[in-house]
DNA sequence: TAAAAAAGTGCAAGCGCTTGCATTAATGCC
DNA sequence: GGCATTAATGCAAGCGCTTGCACTTTTTTA
């Protein structure tokens, strides 16, 4: 084995004992810096092309200071929104020449804090990143704050860290999709509403009162449950919904995934969707479409959220953190057959 | 803004100024070298927590040549069956303390050469990744087999690359599900299989015929079609065999969503499933729980092979690259309505 | 035509950490 | 008590690339 192979890394040296110039000048010729001739920066590539070198990002972000890194903290990577939002992110990354590494903290803050040390080791240059639904208490962002490393939050955000913030209008979303069921003429509207101590969840169900409250119509008690949106949470509040005497005539779901379980649920207790019930939930899968009824949905649109908010990091690594906050909007109203005029 | 906050960084440097001793001795410390003596350690440790030291991985990585990153290429990161597996790769990954870079090639052979380059230059310590429908030349690859970097494929695998191989057995996939349309008492059974150049497609189909071989019974030719599995495939495929003076009474869709485009696509035509036509797809979906009627599957273990991807690379990082392959398997045949006893 | 400016390269330090080897201090042995 | 071990620490080079500054050569300007 030559002692050229011994490592298998070609490295600049190796171009600048090749041509005989300095490695200080390889590197600028393959930065295409301006001080370096045209003459000079072909033979470097040509030369460059013939080894097979490949710059090493590692030495690279060490001597500049800057990885071109992007670290992406999420809730889970199986879930349809954040796949569409990681799927968003990575693309805008790759177009700004940014890698993105992941992580994903199956909704445990413990993780979480776990994870932005890995990424402060990594020397991410920007972070974006979607809370836990428990993060109250955002003190493990400090340090990227402290260094000026950009934080952009999509989703589930916190106001208590500086950076750019994306999410989507969920007070609309709720009014949107209520006032859909309101003016399909139901009168007598049920939603399952997340965790109060979410912002989501909350601006969700104020939208959901606020139409109804705009419309005249009344809330009643019984009809606007709080829950973890698990399954046998859905599974529950149908149950008690349909013992009641008055029955609602319209349910809106605080999520997709809830609004599929509510349906299946409702249509196993031989409850005619959507002649006797219609429902709405609030976030789209691809899911919605191929069940009967189909479901009426608001989307949020995740892919557009990923694609947001690295936009804004990277713009905010550019030109220093800045506080930008972006609703997204226009939430898109999926009236599919789950809604129904009655 | 004094000196030592110019950077916004701690080093192992400035620990050794606070202790009075070497830089070298406070890098061991913090590794728990054996030769360095407990109270050394131990003051070493007090002082980086108090001084919020967090380690360099970038320097860390140049001066080891080992990064403790592991590069994934994957088609899609939107879609179920990757974002199953990118979860498993990534908890993996995390429990043997590698982080995960990711890039998404968009079924374009051109993106994955692209990737495997930028993964080069990130220089990963090792690859996983399923490749392109389209990819047949593998030499892209090469870089990293002359370095001994490991290259564990899933999926869609080649075999001209070494490394593990993760696949699940889509013969016997194909096989058991056109098995059990057959034991249902169907007769005239139908296959919408992938592109014939993919292995993976290519095998699905052997255990379709072979099902029907060995239960003697006949293979039309129009009930065996190829095609690239888009939305409008399936329907064209609907449409010519529902048109057909002898309609199939049973029907396996070589993936997922071609199997809920198939049944949903069936439905709208008025046939009833599955009195009059069994459905059941090689590929199972969170949706096929919720239509109606629930669609029956086999399993594809995404989440299993991302795991075991991930194992066999680490476990070939550790001790050279070997050619395992798994084959995973029991697939599990997930019996739901939409196949039905004639 | 001499002086000034511009163009093109090279030198060498530095990014923060690791590690083989040398050095010193402490311990054990006969 | 002198010598060989062993334990604990430091030195310094090196990982591969970048970059401020110095230097040389060429071109421009008055």
């Amino acid at each position: 084995m030559s002692p050229k192979e011994k490592k298998g890394e070609i490295t600049i040296n190796d171009i600048a004992k090749e041509l005989n110039i300095s490695p200080s000048t390889v590197s600028r010729a393959l930065n295409d810096n301006a001080k370096i001739s045209e003459a000079t920066k072909n033979k470097v590539k040509a030369v460059a092309k013939d080894l097979g070198y490949e710059l090493n990002l590692v030495a690279s972000s060490l001597s500049k200071n800057k990885t071109n890194v992007i670290g992406v903290i999420i809730p889970h990577l199986g879930s349809q929104f954040f796949a569409k939002a990681l799927s968003g992110i990575q693309e805008v990354a790759r177009d700004n020449g940014y890698n993105v590494i992941i992580s994903q903290t199956n909704e445990s803050v413990q993780q979480e804090v776990e994870m932005t040390r890995v990424m402060n080791s990594a020397r991410v240059d920007g972070l974006v990143c979607c809370l836990t639904m428990e993060t109250d208490n955002v003190d493990h962002f400090n340090v990227f704050v402290k260094k000026s490393i950009p934080v952009a939050m999509f989703d589930r955000v916190s106001y208590a860290v500086p950076g750019p913030k994306i999410v989507v209008d969920n007070y609309e979303a709720g009014y949107v999709a209520t006032e859909h069921l309101i003016n399909l003429g139901c009168k007598r509207i049920a939603h399952l509403a997340g965790a109060v101590s979410s912002k989501v969840f909350e601006e969700r169900s104020e939208g959901f009162k606020d139409a109804l409250k705009k419309n005249s119509l009344p809330l009643l008690s019984q009809f606007l449950l709080s829950s973890d949106l698990t399954e046998q949470d859905a599974r529950d509040a149908v149950r008690l919904w349909m013992n009641l005497p008055q029955r609602p005539d319209g349910i809106v779901a605080a999520s997709a995934s809830s609004g599929l379980i509510i349906a299946s649920a409702v249509k196993a207790m031989g409850i005619k969707l959507p002649e006797e019930l219609s429902i709405i939930s609030l976030g789209n899968e691809r899911c919605n479409e191929f069940v009967t009824p189909s479901l009426s949905a608001v989307d949020m649109p995740g892919y557009e959220m990923g694609k947001a908010a690295v936009t804004q990091l990277i713009k905010c690594i550019n030109d220093g953190v800045t506080d930008s906050s972006i609703t997204l909007k226009p939430i898109q109203l999926l009236i599919r057959n789950s809604s129904f005029k009655h």
